[in-house]
DNA sequence: ATCTCAATTTTACGCGCGTTAACTTTTGTT
DNA sequence: AACAAAAGTTAACGCGCGTAAAATTGAGAT
């Protein structure tokens, strides 16, 4: 480790000797200044159109000269519906928790909206947590992506009760506003038809102890549509628990290749990074993934996760129509916030199909 | 897609309705039903071994009956000192950002205070908006990563001359309280001497307009450590710009390697993410990668990425040290905010070489 | 010049809690 | 039992702003 001492040592408290004198405090020092009474000035950065347009321009004249902006907790203190919208998901080091929250994040702003983003990092402690700073920040609404199997029910019920709220992703029955996913049987069904019309029929892989409810139907969906193909299924339950998925996928991967379990050459992983994982086992091992002549097993996953493009072959996978999921799920929160409560209600999306090399 | 209307009709205002009688609103009311006086409750908050035993007990119960939990932000407008710690990090969606935010985050808890995480995705003018959110938040410190390149200087610069700030990852010269990140120039050389001790001196291959300084003291390592060894230098610079990297590691990697640019047959990106990307290129154009035999290509990384374990093959890179960036960003943080000010310092540390199947 | 309506200003209170000062009550010591 | 220290209570103010009501000012129309 290298450490260097700057030139110069740091000011007695810095950040408060390079304040200027014209530094302005609070929204009556910046009433003063700009020669407005405070009330307007309030009203002036609630909306700039409610104040007479002579106003307007004093008051953007001063603001150029004291860049003064308001405080936004003190705002959101008092008044009855805030613009805060919290936005909650169980694990941001996923890359697609990080995106779909992106995508959130995003669609509040254009919304007239501020976003906050809180990770539960894979934590049920923290989510409870969260939902009490929650409580706090007097949101709009909430977009909730709740942990699933590990969350405290009770404690989510609680926060609903109270604050206007979408779950996506991961259902909880009958909590919320509504709840914003995807077909999940329908995600393992489109996997196994195409594969089926494509070749061997899939196994499936998946992990023994899922995280969320979303894993179970697509188990049921793989069982459903193998059933109705008339294949006999094979499922792999791998061992192991928390986030790591692809770690999981590639150790249980490595033992359930070498011990040869799959009936068949082809594998339907109940998640991408599952997969991502497996296909490194593959790799190990020496077989070559993909449908081409010569390869030796067909690798799929479910999600179309961001780094899916990206792996050795490239992962065939059914997408995740996060556009769709992210709109609907904003839409319903912000259609609700604005024009009172809705039907509760369900929405799934279903998934597409995205033919790449592995399989 | 499905469209669920769920069995019953959302009731009134539910989040309302549900509100129990018991309900306590805020600090005033809880000191009424546990027989307590307010500024004692309000130290109990605040420390709950400041008052004695006997008032904790009662306090206590009472919280249990009641289940009150003061409003934070309320709090925190009239405290002298918050808890409060921005994290700000350029891009979230990236999962090199996103484990080093868990992992500070988790440092913050830890140590007591109350972290909240920003992303800039990548927009200069949403750092500044989060710059001024934390304004508001009053925190006691921020840990920055800034954007890079595409930072408001100016705007950074007023922040940390207003709020303890400690940058990391990324530099801007001369900036906040101190900076910890990598020696990147160290990162390069440290591939650079181990790629031509086991084969072909190294081509490097980095994005033409990088997002931060970090990439141009990678390439002044490369090039200084090549003309060291006596080695001619090659850098190949790729199109594109964003935070696409992997994105844009396969499709100028393709290019590259299809108009067969690389003097040799190794090659060290800039960082993991293009490597990522590379290595799909690689791929597609049937060449086996790795130091084994028989191999076509060698490609190395840097930065030890979340993913890059997961590659096939997997990836050899140069570790950033996570924790202790991490862990020195923060303590200097907490031990400025609670010692006073000190010396501003840089602080870099090395990478260590994380030798997997690439090369 | 008069009227009218809208915009603005004054004044005042509230949000939920931190904090201080002056008292009063509990400790526990001798 | 007397007394000092510790802890708790009351009262009051402040944080930075929203918001409401009443009084005042301004602009446009007649």
């Amino acid at each position: 480790m290298t450490t260097r001492k700057d030139a110069g040592k740091t000011p007695e408290r810095p950040w408060k000797a390079a304040m200027k004198e014209t530094k302005i405090r609070n929204m009556e020092e910046f009433a003063a200044v700009s020669g407005i009474s405070r009330p307007t000035i309030s009203k002036y950065f609630n909306d700039p159109a409610s104040v007479r347009a002579s106003t307007r321009e004093r008051i953007e004249r001063a603001l150029e000269t004291y860049d003064y902006r308001p405080n936004i907790f003190a705002m959101n203190q008092n008044r009855k519906l805030t613009k805060n919208v919290g936005v909650v998901v169980p694990y941001l080091a996923d890359p697609f928790f990080a995106e779909i929250a992106r995508n959130l994040e995003n669609r509040c702003i254009t919304a007239g909206y501020r976003p906050t983003l809180f990770s539960a990092h894979g934590e049920p402690a923290l989510e409870v947590e969260i939902l009490d700073t929650l409580r706090s920040m007097k949101p709009a609404g909430v977009l909730l992506a709740p942990l699933g199997r590990a969350s405290d029910v009770g404690a989510v019920e609680k926060f609903c009760a109270d604050v206007p709220t979408v779950l996506f992703d991961s259902s909880l029955p009958d909590l919320g506003l509504a709840f914003v996913g995807s077909d999940n049987p329908q995600f393992a069904r489109l996997a196994v038809e195409y594969l089926c019309r494509t070749g061997e029929p899939p196994c499936f892989f998946e992990m023994k102890t899922p995280a969320n409810p979303n894993a179970n139907r697509r188990r049921q969906g793989y069982l459903a549509a193998m059933e109705s193909l008339g294949h006999e299924p094979f499922v792999f339950k791998a061992e192991g628990s928390g986030w790591d998925f692809e770690d999981i996928g590639y150790r249980e991967g490595l033992r359930a290749l070498s011990e040869n379990r799959f009936p068949t050459r082809t594998v339907l992983c109940s998640n991408d990074r599952l997969a991502i994982g497996f296909l490194v086992a593959c790799y190990e091992l020496g077989l070559r993934v993909g449908h081409a002549l010569g390869c030796d097993i067909r690798v799929a996953g479910q999600d179309d996760h961001p780094f899916a493009r990206f792996t050795c072959p490239p992962l065939t996978t059914v997408a995740q129509d996060y556009e769709s999921v992210s709109r609907a799920a904003a839409d319903i929160l912000f259609r609700s916030i604005e024009d009172g409560p809705v039907d509760r209600q369900t929405l799934l999306f279903e998934g597409k199909l995205v033919m790449r090399d592995s399989a």
